[in-house]
RNA sequence: GGAGACGUGGCUGAGUGGCUGAAAGCGGCGGUUUGCUAAACCGUUGUAGUUCAAAAGACUACCACAGGUUCGAAUCCUGUCGUCUCCGCCA
C-alpha cells in the first residue's frame, strides 16, 4: 500500500508509475475527490465531537453543584447531537473505506532503476551462468523421462485429486526431499538465514498484507469455513507477516527467514500454456527467503538475496539466467524483480525458477510492520524482500533433463548424493 | 468438545461510570554528579487523524475487536477473536 499523504503530494509521479505498470489512472480522479470528501467529512465530526464532550463534561460539573435543571438542559441538547452524529460517523466511515479501497488497489511504484516496458519483451537480462550442454542424442522432457523411470505419475494423480496434479514416486520423492534438505541446509548454514515452519493456511489479515487480496482472491485455494482460511499460495505470507502489527528494534534487523512449503495455486489451471507436466502445478514444493530490513539497505539486501538463491542453481551445475523484470511485467507489490531462469532443454529455453522482490515498504504499511531507531525516533516501516531459493518442483524438472543419459537415467548432482543416501543415478 | 479465569501504553501492573490518554515501577531519551563505569537525583517519554506553508499549538480517535446502554464508558451489556487453568479426546 502507498502512503496516503505522499500519493495526495505527488499525484504525478504515481500517475506515470501506474501507466508504466499498465495500470489505469482512472481511480487517481477519485481519489482526489473521496479525499476531499473524506477531510471534509473529518472535520466536521471531530467538531461534533469536540462539543458533545465538553457539553458533557458541564453536565458532570452542574450535577455535582446540584444544578439539576441546567443539567437536564444540556442534556436535552447534546441528545440532539446525536442524530447528526451517526450521520457524520456513517460518511466518515463510508469516505475512509473508499480511501482504503482506493489505496489497496494502487500497487507499489517501480524502482528508479527498472526498465520501462509494457511486458516480459521489456525485460533485461543481466547475467548468465553455467554453459548449456550439447545433447549428441535427441534429450527427453521430464515427463517421458520420469514415467519411463517410474519416478513420476501424472496419470494416477489425477485419478485421485484431478489435472494439475503429480505424484512422485521411488527416488523421484526421495529426489524431491533431497532438493528441499539441500535448499535449507545451504540457506542456513552459508547464507544465514533461520529456519522457519510456519501455517500452510492463513487468515484473510494476513493475504491482505502480502497484495493476494483484495485483487487476487480467484488465485486462491479457500476452505470452506467462516474464518476466512485459504491455503498459502507461497510461503511469502505466513513468513513476511510473522511480525506483523509489531514494532522492532533496529539493532534487531536485517532479519532473515527460509522455510520449506508446499504452495497452492487455483489460478495455475486457468491459463491454457504448461499443460504439459510439472511445470504448472496446483500445488507444488517452494523453499522460500524472506528478509525485512532497513529502508536503505533494502536494495543491497535484494541483490544478495537473489544471489543466494543463484547459489543452490550453481552447487546444482544447473545453467541459467537472471534478468530484471521490466515495469510491465513486475508483480503488484514489488517496486523491483529479478527472475532467475533456469535452462529446460526439451524447451530449449530458460525458464523461472525464481522471483526474487523487493517490495519496500508496500508490504510492511499494509500489515503495520514497524520498527524504531535507537533513541526514540518515530517508528518507520521496514522494507520487506522475498523470492523463492529455489522452486522445488522445477528444479526437479531442470536436473531430470539437464543431466539426462542417453539410456533414459538421470545422473545426480554431486551435492545431492549425501541427500540421496549416496544414489549417484536414477535408472530403471 | 465441556467448565472456569482473563485480555490496559515498549514491558510489569493499578484503575467498577465524569477530575483517566490512563497511577506506580521497569525500560528508553535528555541532564546533574563522576577520572571512567555504575549508582543516585532531576526532567522527559504512546499511536494515528484533522487543522497549519512549516513548527508550535488546538482538536478528534484509540485501554483485544465489533456493536449497544448513557448527557458521558478502559469501567455496564451483547457478540467475536485470543490467552491461561482444569476435564475429555487425539498425533
Amino acid at each position: 500500500m502507498l502512503d496516503l499523504n505522499f500519493v495526495r503530494e505527488n499525484l504525478e509521479t504515481v500517475k506515470t508509475a501506474l501507466d508504466n505498470r499498465n495500470t489505469s489512472t482512472k481511480s487517481l480522479e477519485k481519489f482526489v475527490e473521496v479525499d476531499a470528501e473524506r477531510r471534509r467529512v473529518i472535520g466536521e465530526s471531530d467538531q461534533i465531537n469536540q462539543q458533545r464532550n465538553t457539553s458533557s463534561k458541564q453536565i458532570g460539573a452542574l450535577m455535582q453543584q446540584g444544578k439539576g435543571d441546567e443539567a437536564e438542559k444540556l442534556k436535552a441538547e447534546v441528545a440532539g447531537l446525536k442524530e447528526k452524529q451517526a450521520e457524520l460517523e456513517r460518511q466518515r466511515d463510508e469516505a475512509e473505506n473508499t480511501m482504503r479501497e482506493l489505496l489497496a488497489a494502487l500497487p507499489n511504484l517501480p524502482a528508479s532503476d527498472v526498465p520501462a516496458g509494457k511486458d516480459e519483451s521489456a525485460n533485461v537480462e543481466i547475467r548468465r551462468w553455467g554453459t548449456v550442454r550439447e545433447f549428441d542424442f535427441e534429450p527427453k522432457d521430464h515427463v517421458d523421462l520420469g514415467e519411463s523411470l517410474s519416478i513420476l505419475d501424472l496419470e494416477r494423480a489425477t485419478k485421485i485429486a484431478g489435472s494439475r496434479f503429480a505424484i512422485l514416486n521411488g527416488a523421484g520423492a526421495r529426489l524431491e526431499r533431497a532438493l528441499v534438505n539441500f535448499m535449507l541446509d545451504v540457506h542456513t548454514t552459508e547464507h544465514g538465514y533461520t529456519e522457519t515452519l510456519p501455517p500452510f493456511i492463513v487468515n484473510r489479515n494476513s493475504l491482505f498484507g502480502t497484495n493476494q487480496l483484495p485483487k487476487f482472491e480467484e488465485d486462491l485455494f479457500h476452505l470452506k469455513d467462516e474464518r476466512g482460511f485459504a491455503l498459502i499460495p507461497t510461503a511469502e505470507v505466513p513468513v513476511t507477516n510473522y511480525h506483523a502489527g509489531e514494532i522492532l528494534e533496529a539493532k534487531d534487523l536485517p532479519k532473515y527467514f527460509t522455510a520449506y512449503t508446499p504452495c497452492f495455486r487455483s489460478e495455475a489451471g486457468s491459463y491454457g500454456k504448461d499443460t504439459r507436466g510439472l511445470i504448472r502445478q496446483h500445488q507444488f514444493e517452494k523453499v522460500e527467503l524472506v528478509k525485512l530490513t532497513l529502508p536503505e539497505n533494502s536494495e543491497e539486501e535484494h541483490e544478495k538475496l537473489t544471489q543466494n538463491a543463484e547459489r543452490i542453481l550453481q552447487l546444482l551445475g544447473l545453467p541459467y539466467r537472471t534478468v530484471v523484470l521490466s515495469t510491465g511485467d513486475m508483480s503488484f507489490g514489488a517496486a523491483k524483480t529479478y527472475d532467475i531462469e533456469v535452462w529446460i532443454p526439451s524447451q530449449n529455453t530458460f525458464r523461472e525458477i525464481s522471483s526474487c522482490s523487493n517490495c519496500t515498504d508496500f508490504q510492511a504499511r499494509r500489515m503495520n510492520l514497524r520498527f524504531r531507531r535507537a533513541g526514540g525516533a518515530k517508528p518507520e516501516f521496514v522494507h520487506t524482500l522475498n523470492g523463492s531459493g529455489l522452486a522445488v518442483g522445477r528444479t526437479w524438472i531442470a536436473i531430470l533433463e539437464n543431466y539426462q543419459q542417453e539410456d533414459g537415467s538421470i545422473l545426480i548432482p554431486e551435492v545431492l548424493h549425501q541427500y540421496m543416501n549416496g544414489l549417484e543415478k536414477i535408472e530403471k
